[in-house]
DNA sequence: TCGCTCTTGTTACGATCCTTAACGGTAGCG
DNA sequence: CGCTACCGTTAAGGATCGTAACAAGAGCGA
């Protein structure tokens, strides 16, 4: 043991992380060429020059791979949404709702088959990837913040579920005085996005002569409607 | 050839298709215990106790074999959708819109497996594979129908998306009067419904303590507070 | 009824992949 | 400067997909 891998990394360490950032870019090629599905270890190797017994010194399995993957795509969604929030923050709320969501869009026609490695493909009730948690707040804070400004102060019933909405808020951090309808919109507009996007890169707008970003624009519109109203 | 496969079955004819019955609802008892994923020709034929390569005779490929699970699952969230929908006939719209919706998501709980196997799994743009499309119709034209019962008469603004909504319902067999906004809104609920249901099975509302029922109860009073409004 | 033939299932095989094991070279590190 | 840890290689076991060659039987027509 030289030294704390993150203070001062040793040379070793250094072209260790290196050869575990190549082995992830290549990695994401064949995944955004072929789909997870295809990724194979081999396939990492022959991209590299390496034999495949080779990536077992960096990665124990070929799951454990695409954890990484996982984990390192949802990073990149996430910062990729905050960042557009970030971009935005001198705009009206409802332009925020709206560059957010269509953030999250673009990164998902841009990667399809890493956004399918996120949410579709994954094993039901996969592990806990607190990772994929903490990326989807990163864009989900700015979220609530916008749908704040835009929902009026209202009475809150406080029923159960208002109550577990509010639970969540405070776990991830959203402002104390956010109100439950806000939440609420916040979680529905995050799975209308995902439900469009999915839908939009399943193909099934094209066969019905949509256009995903209409219909992106549509849900929007909802979201900030619901938020006004 | 003795007679049309469909006609006069004969006795080769009904014991080949028994065994391709059966070979299907080993799969699906593999798939849903292990994932689509998960699924080998190995894995059925042991099931079944037969030898691998037997299987050939009736499916020419591992990939064949999961197209025609896909097939057969969508034509069985399409026929339960419908019937469900079918069943509330003598309902009001908005009721049979929550009938269609929530028969959607116990679906899809019931089979996650299954469910993912339909929209995640599936390569980005994968064949065109319109017994999906049909499947889906027999749930969208009910809903269409309630959406339309409960959306009034309005001036179609006529733009280009709204176009492209009348060509898609003309396609499907919608009520030929039908209006964009009920079209719309059906495909919307629709995108909706399958993100909450989709996000759901990956587990993501656990992790937040909230409950997908009533989430999706909020969904379907949005969509009917849209159409009525 | 009889015999042909198509169907169906088997075993054997090659290819690919995951993963572990055993081995050697080299370069970082004290 | 030498040691050691790390890195990569080849070899090998196990599983799977898919093909080929073969054997047996049952359906179907004459």
């Amino acid at each position: 043991m030289s030294s704390a891998s993150t203070d001062h990394p040793t040379r070793r360490e250094r072209l260790r992380q290196q050869t575990i950032d190549e082995i992830k870019q290549r990695a994401f090629e064949l995944v955004d060429a072929d789909g997870a599905h295809e990724l194979s270890i081999a396939s990492v190797g022959k991209a590299m020059g390496m034999s495949p017994p080779a990536l077992y010194r960096y990665f124990p399995s070929r799951e454990a791979l695409l954890e990484a993957l996982v984990v390192d795509a949802y990073a990149d969604l996430g910062s990729t949404v905050a960042s557009a929030a970030q971009k935005g923050s001198d705009q009206e709320a409802p332009a925020r709702v709206a560059l957010i969501a269509q953030a999250w869009r673009r990164w998902a026609l841009t990667h399809p088959r890493r956004y399918g490695m996120l949410f579709s493909d994954r094993s039901p009730a996969a592990q806990d990837p607190p990772e994929g948690v903490v990326a989807v707040n990163q864009g989900m804070l700015p979220l609530l913040a916008a749908l704040r400004e835009i929902a009026p102060p209202s009475s809150g019933t406080g029923g159960p579920f208002e109550e577990s909405l509010l639970r969540w808020g405070k776990a991830i951090g959203a402002p104390a005085d956010i109100m439950p309808r806000a939440l609420r919109l916040g979680v529905l507009c995050w799975s209308r996005v995902h439900g469009l996007v999915s839908l939009e890169i399943a193909g099934a707008f094209d066969s019905m002569g949509l256009d995903g970003e209409l219909l992106l624009a549509a849900e929007i519109e909802t979201v900030v409607g619901q938020a006004g109203a």
